[in-house]
Formats: structure tokens, C-alpha cells, sequence
DNA sequence: TTATTTGGTTTATTATATAAACTGGTTTAT
DNA sequence: ATAAACCAGTTTATATAATAAACCAAATAA
């Protein structure tokens, strides 16, 4: 049984990822709708995972609003589905 | 996307889990071995599945050696094939 | 113009996970 | 017989993480 990735087992950082890897591009308001996440919560988590090379973030500007826009990388999507493999194991599938 | 019960997120505790569903029963000193835990981290993750009701323990002796005999309960099965079911969506199986 | 809303971040609080130290007893070596 | 090492854990302390609350800056509405 091989340990799990810590940064991909709580729920919002999974749901994250989980969007991402489908949707390539998703932005803060989205994923907060999605995963019924607080904003504070939101940020901290996203923030994880850029810094550990999981997601590219990218500010812009939506009108006359900031818009924070996430996307899956190349490190996260290995992660990502080695995650998926490595929890099979513990899930019997 | 449901919330993931947060008491089968960790490694640990899914693993934990993930063994007792299939064995119906498993030693402190097996899991230990099995999940490479130390014994304080198993100690005090094994008493919270219990506290929740998903894990039943059993203490007696093998010969003069103490021994602290876990088995899931009904409520435990329930709760993992739930978590399962509720991964799916997450992991896009 | 002063509230309220949008789109966030930062800081503080709470909870969690892990490691270190301890308990109680057994076996082995001296 | 006594000390040292080992078995099977628990308790406590510390580090890490998750969440909530407070805050910021600008835009829009009243």
C-alpha cells in the first residue's frame, strides 16, 4: 500500500484538481460555486497547489473586475492520476 | 460533488479501512506493519474510527503479549462504500 | 454619498496529524 | 537476580493544516 499525496486527499483540493483536469481552465468564482467553498478556504487551497507546481494561476481582468483564472499542469496531471491509481488500491476497484 | 467524509480522507485511516473491510479482522501490530504507521499515529487513529463507530476493538492477550483486535462494523462498511461511491465522481472512474 | 456587491487576500482560530516520550509487562543476557 | 533489550501499546506535546473571520480595493446601486 503506497502512502497517499496529502495535498490531494482533503476534499477541496481533490475537487479542485478533479474540475480542472476536465475542464483545463476554470476561475475562482467557478470553483468556489462548484465546490461550495468559503473564499478564505478557496484561496488558502489554491495557493497549495500552485506552490507545489500543481495548477498555473493567472489574474486578469473580466470587464472591470479581477478575475483569477486556475489551470491543471503537466506536474498536476501526473499527480493527479498517479493519485487515482495509487487509490484503487485502497478502494478495490 | 458531495463533501468527502474527512474521516476516511487521510492515508492512514483509508487504509485502515480499506483492509478491515476485507479481512473482517486485523491485529494493532498487523496494521502497523501493513500501513508502515507508527505505533502513536495508529494508536490515535484507530480510537477515532472507534469513537465514530466504524471500527470495533477487541482487547486480549496471545499468549502473555496484550493484543488489540480490530473489526469493522456495519456502520464502518456503510461509511467506506459510500466514500467510494462518492470518489468516483471525484476521480471520473 | 454612503451602502452594498464583487472578487478576492490576510490573519487568527481551531482542528488534525505526527512524533516523542511514557507505561506495563516479557524475554534475554550477565 | 538484575540490567538491558524487546513487545504492545497509550498519552502528551508539537508541528501542520483547515477553516472562519476580518480585511482590502474597486465597482455598482440606492
Amino acid at each position: 500500500m503506497k502512502p497517499l499525496d496529502p495535498l490531494l486527499s482533503t476534499g477541496l483540493r481533490l475537487g479542485i484538481m478533479s474540475l480542472l483536469i476536465k475542464l483545463e481552465s476554470a476561475s475562482f468564482v467557478y470553483l468556489k460555486k462548484e465546490l461550495h467553498a468559503t473564499q478564505g478556504n478557496l484561496s488558502v487551497q489554491l495557493d497549495k497547489l500552485h506552490q507545489k507546481g500543481y495548477i498555473q494561476i493567472k489574474k486578469a481582468f473580466k470587464g472591470k473586475y479581477p478575475q483569477t483564472l486556475c489551470s491543471i499542469t503537466p506536474l498536476g496531471v501526473v499527480a493527479f492520476k498517479e493519485h487515482v491509481q495509487n487509490l484503487k488500491n485502497y478502494l478495490h476497484l
